[in-house]
DNA sequence: GCAATAAATGATATAATGTATCATTCTGGC
DNA sequence: GCCAGAATGATACATTATATCATTTATTGC
Protein backbone atom coordinates (compact mmCIF):
# COMPACT_ATOMS: atom_id res chain seq x y z
CA UNK A 1 0.00 0.00 0.00
CA UNK A 2 1.95 2.93 -1.04
CA UNK A 3 1.38 5.50 0.87
CA UNK A 4 -0.31 8.73 -0.44
CA UNK A 5 0.80 12.05 1.01
CA UNK A 6 -0.61 13.28 4.34
CA UNK A 7 -1.02 16.69 2.92
CA UNK A 8 -2.97 14.93 0.30
CA UNK A 9 -5.16 12.99 2.43
CA UNK A 10 -6.23 15.69 4.69
CA UNK A 11 -7.50 18.10 1.92
CA UNK A 12 -9.42 14.96 0.89
CA UNK A 13 -11.19 14.31 4.55
CA UNK A 14 -11.69 17.79 4.43
CA UNK A 15 -13.56 17.55 1.03
CA UNK A 16 -15.69 14.77 2.41
CA UNK A 17 -16.52 16.29 5.66
CA UNK A 18 -17.92 19.22 3.85
CA UNK A 19 -19.92 16.89 1.60
CA UNK A 20 -21.02 15.27 4.21
CA UNK A 21 -22.39 18.08 5.73
CA UNK A 22 -24.13 19.72 2.94
CA UNK A 23 -25.98 16.51 3.18
CA UNK A 24 -27.13 16.86 6.87
CA UNK A 25 -24.42 14.27 7.78
CA UNK A 26 -21.67 13.93 9.50
CA UNK A 27 -17.98 12.47 9.61
CA UNK A 28 -17.57 11.01 12.73
CA UNK A 29 -14.09 9.93 14.12
CA UNK A 30 -14.90 6.52 13.01
CA UNK A 31 -16.18 7.11 9.48
CA UNK A 32 -13.12 8.97 8.95
CA UNK A 33 -10.80 6.12 10.30
CA UNK A 34 -12.70 4.21 7.37
CA UNK A 35 -12.85 6.75 4.81
CA UNK A 36 -8.99 7.45 5.41
CA UNK A 37 -8.30 3.61 5.23
CA UNK A 38 -9.68 3.37 2.45
CA UNK A 39 -7.96 6.80 0.61
CA UNK A 40 -4.85 5.57 1.30
CA UNK A 41 -5.24 2.08 -0.16
CA UNK A 42 -3.87 1.88 -3.83
CA UNK A 43 -6.07 -1.34 -4.31
CA UNK A 44 -10.00 -1.88 -2.91
CA UNK A 45 -10.43 -3.60 0.49
CA UNK A 46 -12.95 -5.83 1.38
CA UNK A 47 -14.59 -4.87 5.23
CA UNK A 48 -12.64 -7.08 6.84
CA UNK A 49 -9.44 -5.38 5.27
CA UNK A 50 -10.59 -2.40 6.41
CA UNK A 51 -11.37 -3.79 10.27
CA UNK A 52 -7.90 -4.54 10.61
CA UNK A 53 -6.23 -1.47 9.52
CA UNK A 54 -8.64 0.39 11.61
CA UNK A 55 -7.61 -1.67 14.69
CA UNK A 56 -3.91 -1.64 13.97
CA UNK A 57 -3.97 2.25 13.85
CA UNK A 58 -5.79 2.76 16.91
CA UNK A 59 -5.81 1.37 20.47
CA UNK A 60 -9.57 0.41 20.63
CA UNK A 61 -10.85 -2.13 19.05
CA UNK A 62 -13.55 -1.47 16.00
CA UNK A 63 -16.22 -4.12 15.58
CA UNK A 64 -17.13 -5.72 12.59
CA UNK A 65 -20.96 -4.75 12.42
CA UNK A 66 -18.99 -1.12 12.83
CA UNK A 67 -17.35 -1.12 9.70
CA UNK A 68 -20.44 -2.84 8.07
CA UNK A 69 -22.09 0.43 9.25
CA UNK A 70 -19.54 2.69 7.80
CA UNK A 71 -19.32 1.34 4.73
CA UNK A 72 -22.93 1.57 4.04
CA UNK A 73 -23.59 4.95 5.36
CA UNK A 74 -20.07 6.58 2.89
CA UNK A 75 -21.50 4.79 0.10
CA UNK A 76 -24.71 6.33 0.18
CA UNK A 77 -22.17 9.87 0.69
CA UNK A 78 -21.11 8.94 -2.71
CA UNK A 79 -17.73 8.61 -0.41
CA UNK A 80 -16.79 4.93 -1.25
CA UNK A 81 -17.92 2.65 -4.39
CA UNK A 82 -18.38 -0.79 -3.83
CA UNK A 83 -16.95 -3.18 -6.31
CA UNK A 84 -19.70 -5.96 -6.57
CA UNK A 85 -17.26 -8.25 -8.48
CA UNK A 86 -15.29 -8.63 -5.47
CA UNK A 87 -17.04 -7.40 -3.02
CA UNK A 88 -14.64 -4.92 -2.02
CA UNK A 89 -14.65 -1.11 -1.67
CA UNK A 90 -12.41 1.94 -3.18
CA UNK A 91 -13.01 5.37 -1.68
CA UNK A 92 -14.30 7.75 -4.47
CA UNK A 93 -11.64 9.45 -6.84
CA UNK A 94 -13.62 12.40 -7.28
CA UNK A 95 -14.43 13.79 -3.38
CA UNK A 96 -12.12 16.70 -3.98
CA UNK A 97 -13.80 17.55 -7.39
CA UNK A 98 -17.36 18.82 -8.05
CA UNK A 99 -17.92 15.75 -10.05
CA UNK A 100 -21.61 14.20 -10.19
CA UNK A 101 -21.88 10.67 -10.40
CA UNK A 102 -25.01 10.38 -12.82
CA UNK A 103 -24.52 6.26 -12.33
CA UNK A 104 -22.89 5.83 -14.94
CA UNK A 105 -19.23 5.71 -13.27
CA UNK A 106 -17.28 2.45 -14.42
CA UNK A 107 -14.65 0.52 -12.56
CA UNK A 108 -11.27 -0.35 -14.26
CA UNK A 109 -9.24 -3.35 -12.27
CA UNK A 110 -5.54 -4.01 -13.17
CA UNK A 111 -5.07 -7.42 -13.27
CA UNK A 112 -1.41 -6.98 -12.45
CA UNK A 113 -1.64 -4.43 -9.42
CA UNK A 114 -4.87 -4.48 -8.74
CA UNK A 115 -5.12 -0.88 -9.12
CA UNK A 116 -8.81 0.53 -9.83
CA UNK A 117 -9.22 3.66 -12.53
CA UNK A 118 -12.92 5.42 -12.12
CA UNK A 119 -13.71 6.39 -15.28
CA UNK A 120 -17.16 7.97 -16.55
CA UNK A 121 -19.17 6.39 -19.26
CA UNK A 122 -18.39 7.49 -22.66
CA UNK A 123 -21.37 8.14 -24.51
CA UNK A 124 -20.92 5.87 -26.77
CA UNK A 125 -20.53 2.54 -24.82
CA UNK A 126 -23.49 3.25 -22.87
CA UNK A 127 -25.65 3.95 -25.55
CA UNK A 128 -24.26 0.69 -27.51
CA UNK A 129 -25.29 -1.31 -24.16
CA UNK A 130 -28.61 -0.01 -24.28
CA UNK A 131 -29.01 -1.30 -27.77
CA UNK A 132 -27.26 -4.62 -26.87
CA UNK A 133 -30.56 -4.92 -24.03
CA UNK A 134 -33.22 -3.41 -25.90
CA UNK A 135 -32.75 -6.50 -28.84
CA UNK A 136 -34.18 -8.93 -26.00
CA UNK A 137 -36.03 -5.81 -24.91
CA UNK A 138 -34.40 -5.18 -22.05
CA UNK A 139 -35.04 -1.76 -20.42
CA UNK A 140 -31.23 -1.21 -18.39
CA UNK A 141 -31.73 0.90 -14.85
CA UNK A 142 -28.34 0.95 -13.68
CA UNK A 143 -25.27 0.33 -15.56
CA UNK A 144 -21.88 0.66 -13.11
CA UNK A 145 -19.40 -1.69 -14.61
CA UNK A 146 -16.15 -3.45 -13.84
CA UNK A 147 -13.94 -4.66 -16.25
CA UNK A 148 -10.57 -6.63 -16.18
CA UNK A 149 -7.50 -5.52 -17.74
CA UNK A 150 -4.22 -3.99 -17.60
CA UNK A 151 -2.92 -1.05 -16.35
CA UNK A 152 -0.39 1.33 -18.10
CA UNK A 153 2.14 1.12 -15.61
CA UNK A 154 2.23 -2.70 -15.71
CA UNK A 155 1.55 -2.74 -19.33
CA UNK A 156 5.12 -0.96 -19.27
CA UNK A 157 6.84 -3.32 -16.84
CA UNK A 158 5.97 -6.20 -18.76
CA UNK A 159 7.38 -5.12 -22.15
CA UNK A 160 10.28 -4.45 -20.06
CA UNK A 161 10.71 -8.03 -19.18
CA UNK A 162 9.78 -6.76 -15.24
CA UNK B 1 -39.42 -21.76 -10.47
CA UNK B 2 -41.46 -22.20 -13.27
CA UNK B 3 -40.70 -26.01 -14.32
CA UNK B 4 -39.11 -26.53 -17.89
CA UNK B 5 -40.32 -29.63 -19.70
CA UNK B 6 -38.64 -33.05 -19.12
CA UNK B 7 -38.10 -33.48 -22.29
CA UNK B 8 -36.74 -30.56 -23.17
CA UNK B 9 -34.59 -30.81 -19.71
CA UNK B 10 -33.50 -34.28 -20.77
CA UNK B 11 -32.19 -33.40 -24.49
CA UNK B 12 -30.02 -30.28 -22.25
CA UNK B 13 -28.64 -32.94 -20.10
CA UNK B 14 -28.10 -34.95 -22.99
CA UNK B 15 -26.13 -32.22 -25.06
CA UNK B 16 -24.84 -30.94 -21.58
CA UNK B 17 -22.95 -34.80 -21.43
CA UNK B 18 -21.91 -34.80 -25.13
CA UNK B 19 -19.89 -31.62 -24.56
CA UNK B 20 -18.15 -33.11 -21.11
CA UNK B 21 -16.92 -36.20 -22.77
CA UNK B 22 -15.68 -33.95 -25.73
CA UNK B 23 -13.25 -32.77 -23.14
CA UNK B 24 -12.40 -35.87 -21.82
CA UNK B 25 -14.29 -35.09 -18.62
CA UNK B 26 -17.88 -37.22 -17.54
CA UNK B 27 -20.87 -35.51 -16.41
CA UNK B 28 -21.21 -37.74 -12.97
CA UNK B 29 -24.66 -38.41 -11.50
CA UNK B 30 -24.10 -35.59 -8.94
CA UNK B 31 -22.47 -33.43 -11.60
CA UNK B 32 -25.92 -34.18 -13.30
CA UNK B 33 -27.57 -33.78 -10.41
CA UNK B 34 -26.24 -29.99 -9.78
CA UNK B 35 -26.77 -29.21 -13.37
CA UNK B 36 -30.23 -30.16 -12.96
CA UNK B 37 -31.02 -28.04 -10.56
CA UNK B 38 -29.30 -24.65 -12.54
CA UNK B 39 -31.30 -25.85 -15.55
CA UNK B 40 -34.95 -26.27 -13.84
CA UNK B 41 -34.20 -22.66 -11.84
CA UNK B 42 -35.64 -20.04 -13.83
CA UNK B 43 -33.29 -17.45 -11.77
CA UNK B 44 -29.53 -17.77 -10.57
CA UNK B 45 -29.13 -19.93 -7.63
CA UNK B 46 -26.38 -19.15 -4.83
CA UNK B 47 -24.62 -22.88 -3.82
CA UNK B 48 -26.33 -23.48 -0.76
CA UNK B 49 -29.72 -22.75 -2.72
CA UNK B 50 -28.08 -25.48 -5.53
CA UNK B 51 -27.53 -27.81 -2.36
CA UNK B 52 -30.92 -27.33 -0.83
CA UNK B 53 -32.39 -28.15 -4.22
CA UNK B 54 -30.34 -31.50 -4.56
CA UNK B 55 -31.06 -32.24 -1.39
CA UNK B 56 -34.62 -31.99 -1.69
CA UNK B 57 -35.13 -34.20 -4.60
CA UNK B 58 -32.44 -37.42 -3.26
CA UNK B 59 -32.43 -39.57 -0.32
CA UNK B 60 -28.64 -39.18 -0.29
CA UNK B 61 -27.57 -35.79 0.79
CA UNK B 62 -24.81 -34.03 -0.64
CA UNK B 63 -22.02 -32.15 1.46
CA UNK B 64 -21.52 -28.33 0.51
CA UNK B 65 -18.37 -29.10 -0.26
CA UNK B 66 -18.90 -31.09 -3.16
CA UNK B 67 -21.64 -28.30 -4.63
CA UNK B 68 -18.78 -25.85 -4.60
CA UNK B 69 -16.69 -28.32 -6.60
CA UNK B 70 -19.22 -29.27 -8.94
CA UNK B 71 -20.02 -26.21 -9.63
CA UNK B 72 -16.74 -25.17 -10.41
CA UNK B 73 -16.33 -28.31 -12.53
CA UNK B 74 -19.63 -27.29 -14.50
CA UNK B 75 -17.78 -23.68 -14.57
CA UNK B 76 -15.14 -24.93 -16.33
CA UNK B 77 -16.75 -27.19 -19.02
CA UNK B 78 -18.83 -23.86 -19.73
CA UNK B 79 -22.18 -25.58 -18.77
CA UNK B 80 -22.70 -23.09 -16.24
CA UNK B 81 -21.69 -19.00 -15.66
CA UNK B 82 -21.01 -18.03 -12.34
CA UNK B 83 -23.21 -14.07 -11.74
CA UNK B 84 -20.01 -12.29 -9.63
CA UNK B 85 -22.06 -9.41 -8.42
CA UNK B 86 -24.41 -11.84 -7.04
CA UNK B 87 -22.32 -14.62 -6.73
CA UNK B 88 -24.99 -16.94 -8.17
CA UNK B 89 -25.14 -19.13 -10.70
CA UNK B 90 -26.79 -20.02 -13.91
CA UNK B 91 -26.56 -22.97 -16.28
CA UNK B 92 -25.44 -21.52 -19.62
CA UNK B 93 -28.17 -20.78 -22.33
CA UNK B 94 -26.24 -22.17 -25.24
CA UNK B 95 -25.83 -25.94 -24.36
CA UNK B 96 -27.89 -27.12 -27.11
CA UNK B 97 -26.73 -24.86 -29.38
CA UNK B 98 -23.38 -24.88 -30.99
CA UNK B 99 -22.19 -21.32 -29.77
CA UNK B 100 -18.98 -20.37 -28.42
CA UNK B 101 -17.65 -18.36 -25.92
CA UNK B 102 -15.41 -16.25 -26.63
CA UNK B 103 -15.47 -14.15 -22.92
CA UNK B 104 -17.78 -11.75 -24.19
CA UNK B 105 -20.68 -12.84 -22.95
CA UNK B 106 -23.19 -10.49 -20.92
CA UNK B 107 -25.66 -11.13 -18.69
CA UNK B 108 -29.23 -9.41 -18.31
CA UNK B 109 -30.58 -9.40 -14.93
CA UNK B 110 -34.46 -8.41 -13.97
CA UNK B 111 -34.86 -6.17 -11.14
CA UNK B 112 -38.74 -7.46 -11.45
CA UNK B 113 -38.36 -11.31 -11.21
CA UNK B 114 -34.96 -12.02 -11.49
CA UNK B 115 -34.99 -13.56 -14.47
CA UNK B 116 -31.39 -13.90 -16.57
CA UNK B 117 -31.00 -13.44 -20.52
CA UNK B 118 -27.67 -14.19 -21.42
CA UNK B 119 -26.55 -12.11 -24.52
CA UNK B 120 -23.60 -11.87 -26.98
CA UNK B 121 -21.27 -8.45 -26.95
CA UNK B 122 -22.47 -6.51 -29.66
CA UNK B 123 -19.14 -5.18 -32.01
CA UNK B 124 -20.19 -1.89 -31.13
CA UNK B 125 -20.68 -2.18 -27.33
CA UNK B 126 -17.42 -3.98 -27.46
CA UNK B 127 -15.37 -1.32 -29.03
CA UNK B 128 -16.86 1.43 -26.92
CA UNK B 129 -15.98 0.04 -24.00
CA UNK B 130 -12.15 -0.77 -25.39
CA UNK B 131 -11.98 3.04 -26.49
CA UNK B 132 -12.93 4.13 -23.42
CA UNK B 133 -11.14 1.87 -21.34
CA UNK B 134 -7.71 3.36 -23.82
CA UNK B 135 -8.27 6.78 -22.88
CA UNK B 136 -6.66 6.02 -19.53
CA UNK B 137 -4.10 3.64 -20.98
CA UNK B 138 -6.10 0.02 -19.98
CA UNK B 139 -5.71 -2.69 -21.83
CA UNK B 140 -8.96 -4.84 -21.55
CA UNK B 141 -8.38 -8.71 -21.07
CA UNK B 142 -12.07 -10.14 -20.12
CA UNK B 143 -15.54 -8.38 -20.78
CA UNK B 144 -18.76 -10.10 -18.89
CA UNK B 145 -20.88 -7.60 -17.78
CA UNK B 146 -23.94 -8.34 -15.59
CA UNK B 147 -26.72 -5.11 -16.91
CA UNK B 148 -29.63 -4.90 -13.75
CA UNK B 149 -32.40 -3.80 -15.90
CA UNK B 150 -36.12 -4.45 -16.25
CA UNK B 151 -36.99 -7.64 -18.90
CA UNK B 152 -39.99 -7.48 -21.21
CA UNK B 153 -42.36 -9.41 -19.26
CA UNK B 154 -42.18 -7.16 -16.33
CA UNK B 155 -42.15 -4.30 -18.30
CA UNK B 156 -45.68 -5.28 -19.78
CA UNK B 157 -46.98 -6.40 -16.29
CA UNK B 158 -45.98 -3.03 -14.69
CA UNK B 159 -47.57 -1.27 -17.65
CA UNK B 160 -50.67 -3.20 -17.02
CA UNK B 161 -50.83 -1.93 -13.19
CA UNK B 162 -50.54 -5.52 -12.37
C1' DG C 1 -11.22 -60.25 -14.64
C1' DC C 2 -8.20 -57.87 -11.46
C1' DA C 3 -4.79 -55.10 -9.18
C1' DA C 4 -2.87 -50.41 -9.51
C1' DT C 5 -3.84 -45.72 -10.21
C1' DA C 6 -6.36 -41.65 -10.69
C1' DA C 7 -10.74 -39.20 -10.33
C1' DA C 8 -14.61 -38.09 -7.71
C1' DT C 9 -17.12 -37.81 -3.62
C1' DG C 10 -17.99 -38.07 1.56
C1' DA C 11 -17.21 -36.34 6.00
C1' DT C 12 -15.64 -33.24 9.32
C1' DA C 13 -13.78 -29.20 10.93
C1' DT C 14 -12.98 -24.56 10.56
C1' DA C 15 -12.23 -20.05 8.38
C1' DA C 16 -14.29 -15.99 6.51
C1' DT C 17 -18.05 -13.01 5.79
C1' DG C 18 -22.27 -10.76 6.91
C1' DT C 19 -26.45 -9.63 9.85
C1' DA C 20 -29.74 -9.19 13.96
C1' DT C 21 -30.47 -7.30 18.23
C1' DC C 22 -30.17 -4.74 22.18
C1' DA C 23 -27.30 -1.83 25.26
C1' DT C 24 -24.59 2.22 25.67
C1' DT C 25 -22.60 6.53 24.41
C1' DC C 26 -22.48 10.73 22.00
C1' DT C 27 -24.64 15.00 19.85
C1' DG C 28 -27.37 19.01 19.10
C1' DG C 29 -31.59 21.56 20.37
C1' DC C 30 -34.33 23.26 24.02
C1' DG D 1 -28.96 19.90 32.39
C1' DC D 2 -32.34 17.13 29.88
C1' DC D 3 -34.26 14.91 26.08
C1' DA D 4 -34.58 12.69 21.40
C1' DG D 5 -32.26 10.79 17.92
C1' DA D 6 -28.02 9.37 15.88
C1' DA D 7 -24.02 6.64 16.23
C1' DT D 8 -21.40 3.10 18.15
C1' DG D 9 -20.38 -1.03 21.18
C1' DA D 10 -21.09 -5.68 22.24
C1' DT D 11 -22.75 -10.16 21.66
C1' DA D 12 -24.64 -13.74 19.31
C1' DC D 13 -25.51 -15.97 15.34
C1' DA D 14 -26.48 -17.00 10.30
C1' DT D 15 -24.44 -17.68 5.98
C1' DT D 16 -20.91 -18.68 2.84
C1' DA D 17 -16.63 -20.78 1.60
C1' DT D 18 -12.43 -23.62 2.14
C1' DA D 19 -8.97 -27.10 4.04
C1' DT D 20 -8.05 -31.72 4.83
C1' DC D 21 -8.18 -36.45 4.92
C1' DA D 22 -10.92 -40.73 4.30
C1' DT D 23 -13.61 -43.40 1.21
C1' DT D 24 -15.68 -44.73 -2.88
C1' DT D 25 -15.89 -45.05 -7.82
C1' DA D 26 -14.00 -45.31 -12.44
C1' DT D 27 -10.05 -46.31 -15.72
C1' DT D 28 -6.03 -48.44 -17.42
C1' DG D 29 -2.67 -51.89 -18.17
C1' DC D 30 -1.92 -56.45 -17.59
Amino acid sequence: MPNIKQSKLDSLLRAAEVSCSENGARLTQRRRQVLSALMQSSSPLSAYEVLDLCNRSTASAMPAMSVYRILDFLEQQLLVHRLSTSNKYVSCAHITCDHKHFQTTHFLLCEGCSSVEEVDATEEASEALEQMAKTVGFKLTTQQFELSGICTTCQNSASRGV
